[in-house]
DNA sequence: AAGTAGTCCTGAGTGC
DNA sequence: TGCACTCAGGACTACT
């Protein structure tokens, strides 16, 4: 698949830069994945065959995870954070995409698949992740919330509950950067290392910074920001639901622009004062010194 | 208990 | 051209 955004590919593009997808599945990618999910599965069709190619993923995919899918009808397609749960009456496929994850309406297969759920109206949907950093599960319908994966997961960025308060309190005397902190599912979903850094850049706040040192005004301004950065990343993925999900497959024209992250040295778009990047928590994280405090 | 480091994997990029 | 090496990322596990 793509690479992420070497810097050094970019040094003579001008601040408003669009880069190639990086194409790695964070919460709007996952929303994206979601949407499209759920166009295929619109009319509830029946899995007449499950097929697993590998169960040796991330972590082992149960052996009988094809014969529990076969004879279910898909009648919902929801999101956990960065999780799918693909739903049937009786068991839920819950899926992560990991790095390289995807779903995708295929006809040629490819090494990379591990399962294929072919369904009564002839597609063939395939799980196609080539770093295997993805998940599969079963989980029984109605008992997601005791699922080991999501028990532990933090709000929705959208959910009421989340917010400046619900963040100030939670990073109370926290040691860590403000940016792992986000990046913490159990705070928050869906907040990988790619939109910290944008998140951060707009609230205004160095990614550096200590949880616990981060003032209550700039808790509301990265609250905000979480929500503002997901929802324009969602919106911007909308319109690629045929590149995730296409019978060819490949994600070609999905464009996404950032402001700082992958454009150490170039210009600020706010200042022009030279991005910087910094490994935090053996990240890689992008900030302007001037424009965040 | 909170915090940190190590781990999984493979394709793309880099340097010689 | 080919090979060795590094890097990227989410989220778990295993330490301190």
């Amino acid at each position: 698949m793509n690479a992420p955004p070497p810097a050094k590919m970019n040094l003579n593009l001008p601040p408003a830069i669009v880069y190639p997808s990086p194409h790695m599945p964070e919460l709007p990618e996952v929303e994206t994945v979601r949407t499209g999910l759920s166009e295929i599965f619109e009319r509830q069709p029946l899995i007449v065959r499950a097929r697993l190619l590998r169960a040796d993923i991330r972590f082992a995919v149960p052996p009988d995870l094809p014969a529990r899918l076969e004879g279910q009808r898909v009648v919902a397609v929801r999101r956990r954070g960065k999780y799918l749960l693909i739903e049937t009456p009786r068991v839920i496929l819950l899926s992560h995409l990991g790095m390289t994850g995807s779903w995708r309406v295929v006809k040629e297969e490819d090494k990379h698949d591990h399962l294929y759920l072919e369904l009564d109206d002839g597609r063939r949907l395939a799980f196609r992740d080539p770093r295997r950093f993805g998940l599969l599960d079963l989980i029984e319908t109605g008992r997601e919330s005791e699922h080991p994966r999501l028990r532990a997961l933090g709000p929705e960025p959208f959910d009421p509950a989340f917010g400046a308060d619900y963040l100030r309190n939670r990073a109370r005397g926290r040691l860590p950067s403000v940016k792992a902190f986000l990046m913490d599912g159990r705070t928050v979903v869906g907040v990988g290392n790619i939109y910290a850094s944008e998140i951060l850049f707009r609230a205004g706040v160095r990614p550096q910074r200590r949880a616990g040192r981060v003032t209550a005004s700039e808790w509301g301004r990265i609250a905000e920001s979480v929500r503002s950065v997901l929802r324009e990343a969602i919106a911007a993925g909308g319109s690629s639901i045929r590149d995730y999900l296409g019978a060819d497959g490949e994600p070609g024209g999905f464009q996404k622009s950032f402001s700082v992250y992958g454009r150490e040295r170039q210009p600020c778009p706010a200042c022009a004062a030279p991005v910087r990047e910094k490994a935090l928590g053996g990240r890689s994280s992008f900030y302007c010194a001037v424009c965040q405090k």
